[in-house]
DNA sequence: CCAAATTGCGACAACGTTTGCGCAAATTCC
DNA sequence: GGAATTTGCGCAAACGTTGTCGCAATTTGG
């Protein structure tokens, strides 16, 4: 429905549709003409266009006050990620934070796997001020981003080059503080569950392990995806091995979610059989039992200074790139103890 | 800053431009033209103007511009309801079928209050082809989505007058079946955790009870947020007052969550001394220990045919309001159990 | 060395509005 | 009853973009 359809309706010119619906004077139009178009109007529920009336009446996209400008936040990684709280309150905050300065989310894809060229080479089509990228990428994806938006901020663990925009925990430091934390409760022989391939937590993890002197074996690692069912997965797979470790660093805390529910299921307790420390601090975990221990990220102030980054740069408040490490802390809770002396280990075939 | 400004300074047309601007394709201009246009939009931070654009990618979707077409898909509730699963299921789920029929997910409002006028406001000034309202709403939300999107899809538990287009899982049905399954097992005293006001599944909750000839009291009723926290104080509020209930309905999920917590960290066993019974079957509630018994909805198949029938009727497929009603069964699993001759009850001010 | 393909770029039309201007017909005035 | 005024309405130009088309200049091929 336009002023064009109305106008060929009625009978009369684009200019005497326009002119009756914004009053501008009464007598415009015959009382008779008035009357007709008002009712097409109602009849077909028209609307006007409002980008339309905004270019005309000359908007300017300095005045923020006027019209909602929009940014995207993509979820850089395949569908499964869309339902971890870690994606979901970063977003949330980034919504807050934007809304404050008159932007709009426009973009907040839930499921749709970037790495898939069909996907990607829709995204290109759709304007938007600029984009938040969260999660983990690669070289292609980084660039099809900077191809196809023209601002854009990075929001995650992993740090990447530092001509980009970006808002990081610094996953690898992550890792690496939760392995000492284990180290420094006594532990020795700890495993790990998560994915492995480009993953900086994973490195991290061994990196820890060597500057600690602790042993580093494949048996220790379960190479499962960060979700519920890779941690459930991925203890499993640990606990089948009879691999002799104390401890789990899990990749996130979902996976840990995951893992607790595994080890339980089987009769170990934690953490006097196997202590378990996680990454995040969603909230869930702090509602199970026993609350998990995990590394505490700051995922609200991310989302919240990502977006004042992203929307500074689209009003070219400024030019160079900004990085931003944001600290973290080690959330003390339940899951976590001195190995005990009179654990049950892990054994082939163990069940409960 | 327009393009035509740009153009002037570069001394070159406007067409140029914007093509470098878009990076349609990449030899669309000289490596020198490029940098001396970037140049200068950097230098004067050029913003496009956004009204323009969508004016330009029209937002009628039998444009001859190939504009991709979208839906949104709001919360229609408050902030904290957006990283409930319940929600981003769904959404998920409307995202995969949307893109399916090459639309894309717009907007998907994580935390904003739809209730506040500023933002309802501003909602409307954003072109989308259709909307997908999730959640509860009361009749001026719903008044306001229809004046302002001309096609919507309602979907959850509440259903809504038969004139609007809907996906819905009827609430009250739910909580019937929940007591009633409580009731099987040999439950007659059954509390409730949840929100009071307006909820239709308190209604059914009541009317459970009444139709099975069993008690009803205001103290079995905690009324609290549906959350992991609102679930963890409720079941506090009924061991408060030392009530004597044998199970509890918990309306979501997460509030049943919360509940098990509270009732374990003092040291009630589940069943054995509460059987608790939730809502959604979200993935979580398989990885808790006992692992909870809930009513499943259907979340993902809510959200594939919220967005068929969305995207339906914005292509005119059909005219007539549309009503689905999902069926839903009871997950048992390990959280309910006949009430035990030997249970602990609940007595004031008792703690392990 | 000339035809054919490719590259770099500009002209121009459209998107839905608003609005100044102008033109005809109808009304008023003397 | 002719000139001046009013009334009712259409024409066309913008607003800032994007995209199609085509033209010239350049490179390639035979």
């Amino acid at each position: 429905m336009t002023l064009k359809e109305i106008a060929k309706q009625a009978g009369v010119s684009i200019s005497t549709v326009s002119r009756v619906i914004n009053q501008k004077n009464t007598k415009a139009a015959s009382p008779e003409v008035q009357n007709r178009i008002w009712e097409i109007v109602r009849a077909n529920g028209y609307i006007p266009n409002s980008s339309a009336r905004d270019l005309k009446m000359g908007v300017s996209p300095s005045q923020a006050t006027k019209r909602p400008k929009t940014v995207a936040c993509l979820f850089a990684r395949s569908a499964t990620t869309s339902t971890d709280l870690f994606f979901t309150e970063i977003a949330r905050a980034i919504e807050q934070e934007a809304f404050k300065h008159n932007y709009f989310l426009k973009h907040s894809f839930t499921g749709l796997d970037l790495a898939d060229p069909a996907v990607a080479a829709r995204l290109g089509d759709i304007p938007v001020d600029g984009a938040a990228i969260l999660g983990r990428y690669d070289q292609k994806i980084l660039r099809f981003f900077s191809e196809h938006y023209k601002y854009v901020v990075y929001v995650g663990l992993n740090p990447i080059g530092s001509q980009y925009d970006q808002v990081v925990c610094e996953g690898a430091q992550v890792a690496k503080a939760a392995v000492s934390y284990l180290h420094s409760l006594g532990h020795t022989r700890i495993g790990y569950i998560g994915e492995v391939e480009n993953e900086i937590r994973y490195t991290g993890f061994g990196e820890a392990l060597k500057s600690l002197g602790l042993p580093f074996s494949h048996k220790h690692v379960a190479n499962v995806k960060v979700s519920l069912e890779g941690g459930y997965r991925g203890a499993n797979l640990l606990m089948d091995t009879g691999v002799d470790i104390t401890a789990v660093f899990c990749a996130n805390d979902n996976t840990a979610l995951g893992a607790v529910r595994a080890f339980q299921e089987r009769g170990y307790k934690i953490p006097q059989d196997v202590s378990v420390i996680g990454v995040d601090d969603i909230e869930t975990v702090q509602y199970i039992s026993p609350m998990l221990t995990t590394v505490h990220i700051p995922l609200e102030e991310m989302g919240h200074l990502s977006a004042k980054i992203l929307i500074d740069r689209i009003e070219g408040g400024h030019r160079l790139p900004i990085k931003v490490v944001l600290p973290f802390y080690i959330a003390k809770r339940d899951s976590c103890a001195p190995p005990s002396m009179h654990r049950r280990a892990f054994t082939q075939q163990n069940d409960v």
